[in-house]
DNA sequence: GTCAAACATTTTGTATACAGGAATGTTGAT
DNA sequence: ATCAACATTCCTGTATACAAAATGTTTGAC
């Protein structure tokens, strides 16, 4: 049923992290947490040396482990690349995408299309990740596409962030559908490259926002 | 001085798996690795965990820790992935690369044409991989540097083999001039290309030569 | 009053002890 | 002889105990 604690442990933490419900530089403590989660130190250590492996989290050599939340200059590589790995995946995907993959694809952009119509930004949010997934998956490159998961999932609470820029939503469907088209003629370079700056967009519109939202220092 | 004695059981196997000293299916025993280091199971655990989230071990719970060797398809998947991290570190150096450091390219590169003339395989390898390294930094982009060191560190034992193809010294010191010539230009495209191309090649002359070797299963 | 040194406290890193599940070997029945 | 059920043993996963290091506090000297 349940797989180990120490994965579990594993899952809220991030999760808490992500959410950010600890601070930045935040401390975690081990035996604070073991308490919180009502088992002992070895798990809750296992658990934040993968969060370290993670990038979630810096640990100090006798000092302890502190939340690592990402600065602006961290902010902007992963989106580059982030980019770039999305680009990489439409790249393969133009000469490996199945028939049907792209079916799935058009649907997809579909729903994506109701989403904006309906100004849903939710509903747009999560069509847009199949969209994307789909992309990842047709690479035809199993170690491409966890990377392009695992980058993907760690940008999760900052992309959501930008969708609320008037128009973007729009935006980004008309660059959803230059993508499709390109999928389907199987012309590779317009197909990464479209994709490419479709994430760098994302990218410059998420900066963009933190700029005029934070009045607060780096 | 000395790190935490985890790391340092990390590291060494890391390097027992990197080296083939322990087959592809071999099991990882803690208690074993324990006595065979001179620490408890506690340290070798740690060490255990961050080698699955390298993708070295593959663990099942309750059934313990397995070396976990790529096979043929996982080998071209990693070479692809990494012409792709390559690529796009070649198209960020290409506009961000500094004076400096495209004389120390230049450098990197008259030694390895130094070792092709003197037909010393070795130093070849070793001012190869400065030269990558070289790129790697000037993308400008921290994290896309850790990526590419990452799966250039994993895929060494792989990329050293495929020197030994008769002419493959001199051809691929050809593509590291057309690299170079290319980032002088600042040409992102044409950079990004000609790295691609230039790893692309070495995944190919690897698979060759695998192919002639092995007569054994997959 | 300030600085420094020693001590106490807290916390990480490591070792060991304990519990439960998986694999293997044995025994009995058909 | 083969297969199945059971018991034993081994190993992983978790808890706890111990050691060393770092930080903070107190006390004493100047």
């Amino acid at each position: 049923m349940d797989q180990k604690l120490a994965d579990t442990i594993l899952n809220e933490l991030e999760e808490l992290i992500l959410d950010g419900t600890f601070e930045n530089g935040e401390r975690l403590d081990e035996v604070t947490l073991a308490k919180r989660f009502g088992v002992s130190r070895t798990p809750v250590r296992e658990a934040l040396q993968k969060l370290v492996l993670a990038g979630l989290v810096e640990q100090q050599p006798r000092r302890g482990a502190f939340v690592r939340q990402p600065g602006p200059v961290e902010l902007i590589e992963m989106f580059e690349v982030m980019a770039e790995l999305e680009a990489s995946c439409a790249r393969f995907a133009a000469s490996r995408i199945s028939d049907e993959a792209l079916d799935e694809l058009r649907a997809a952009n579909q729903r994506c299309q109701a989403a904006v119509e309906a100004n849903d930004a939710d509903r747009y949010y999560e069509e847009n990740e199949v969209f994307h997934k789909i992309i990842y998956r047709q690479s035809g490159n199993g170690l491409l596409e966890q990377e392009a998961l695992r980058l993907h999932r760690r940008l999760k609470p900052f992309r959501r962030v930008q969708l609320r820029l008037r128009g973007r939503m729009r935006q980004s469907m008309a660059e959803h559908l230059e993508i499709v088209e390109a999928l389907t003629r199987a012309d590779a370079n317009a197909a990464a490259e479209a994709l490419r700056a479709h994430v760098a967009v994302q990218g410059e519109k998420f900066h963009h926002l933190a700029a005029t939202f934070k009045t607060s220092a780096a």
